[in-house]
DNA sequence: CGACATGTTGAATGTCCTCAAGGTCCGTGG
DNA sequence: CCACGGACCTTGAGGACATTCAACATGTCG
């Protein structure tokens, strides 16, 4: 095993080097299109690691100087504010990537943190722009990456930031619905909630609270199930 | 003049083929650090137009499959929610670029309006990505470009969306003050300040009032000027 | 000067927050 | 097995704040 980029192995969640090209999620991953010659040489360097729930695998600042693709699982970006409070900005799902700010020599401006149990594998960013100027077709992955996370900053912003409590829970809940393709949605805390909608723990609970009473939320377990006709119609208002 | 592309020619806004190699603000821009050689020849498809005030240059759902870059004035980047409320995602300046998302393929997904005069350069998708494809730092300025873009999404997010009236207000207003480097920081209609900080028009109109009365703001013409120690110690709150 | 967009002001209403107190769930250790 | 502690959640009462609706003022441009 090689030392310098695998100082980390004494990181009780490194897994090893990942088989990218064996990679079962790999149609959905950046390096989806890439001929599989040139990944087994070039990818050398790119760590995989698997996280519990509730691990911070980044902090505000730092400089990894590397970007995370996520694999399986949901991630949580998330910041404190001035005043203390944390505040979620975006939830991260299998195939999208983080810290692509190391692209252009920034630190990550945001906390990352396990949602659920999830899958990372971490690429430099030296050898993800020497591979791309290589493979243009992986510029383009990597500005779709962008484009999502400004999609859905966008759309926090219309959809989780504004209306009533009630309106941006039922919006939120619809979101999590599409967002969990393979069904298995991300059951968040009520903290959680009450950071990406910027509403009071109490506020969140008292919403949820209701939507259980009036059977549009059906709270069992670490489950989380939704009467999507009538949440939809609570959103839309 | 060639047709094609050229097929703009009536568009009262059109200018003409802008002469990169002279652009003044060609260090801020895309295409700073690029060769001269190559631009004169492929920068042959780039169109350049200036705006007056409240001209819409894309439209949400269009493909232009074009990137606009500004060179002059700033532009807003707004959308119509669901409610029928006209909402302001963020402002961009001289050097940023907006319909990124042409690069994938994906329609613009706002509606692109000058605020102030505007001078704007736009250039064909498959152009871009031609001349990026034989020089990476052309990548790197675009993914720059898409840093920038979230950088603000995020910031609007913690600090326009949050808070009270008071305190949105002054943060929109220091931030402006940071936003126009050279002094001219763009005079917003309460309508855009609203739209922005998701506040009522009369409630912004309230705030600036008070503001005003308190000597934290002075609104002379179309020139803004603020006291900022007072401001940013109303905006940290 | 007149017309229309933009901005201002007031009073009443409703929503969300604050603060405070309890409740539930779950893993640990007696 | 049960008691305990801690994290998370729930519920209530009171108050602060932005919104709504409506009327009026100001400004701007022909």
């Amino acid at each position: 095993m090689k030392t310098g980029s695998r100082a980390l192995c004494t990181d009780p969640y490194w897994v090893g080097r990942p088989d990218c090209s064996h990679c079962a999620v790999r149609k959905s991953m950046l390096f989806a299109g890439l001929p599989e010659a040139d990944l087994d040489h070039l990818l050398r360097p790119v760590d995989n690691f698997r996280y519990p729930p509730g691990v911070t695998i980044v902090r505000a600042g730092e400089s990894p100087r590397a970007v995370y693709t996520l694999r399986r699982g949901y991630l949580k970006v998330q910041q404190l504010q001035a005043d203390g409070k944390r505040r979620l900005l975006r939830l991260l799902r299998a195939g999208d990537a983080a810290d692509l700010e190391s692209l252009v020599d920034r630190p990550y401006p945001h906390d990352l943190v396990t949602l659920t149990e999830a899958d990372v594998c971490r690429v430099p960013a030296q050898t993800l722009m020497g591979l791309a100027n290589k493979h243009p077709e992986l510029h383009i992955a990597m500005h779709e990456r962008w484009r999502r996370g400004l999609e859905q900053a966008d759309r926090t912003m219309l959809d989780l930031l504004s209306g009533e409590a009630a309106q941006r829970i039922a919006r939120l809940l619809c979101f999590l619905d599409d967002f969990a393709e393979d069904g298995a949605l991300p059951r968040l805390r009520r903290t959680d909630m009450a950071g990406l909608l910027d509403l009071t723990i109490e506020t969140t609970s008292r919403v949820c609270r209701r939507l259980i009473a009036d059977g549009l939320l059906t709270e069992s377990g670490r489950q989380l199930r939704i009467d999507r006709r009538r949440m939809e119609a609570l959103a839309a208002r």
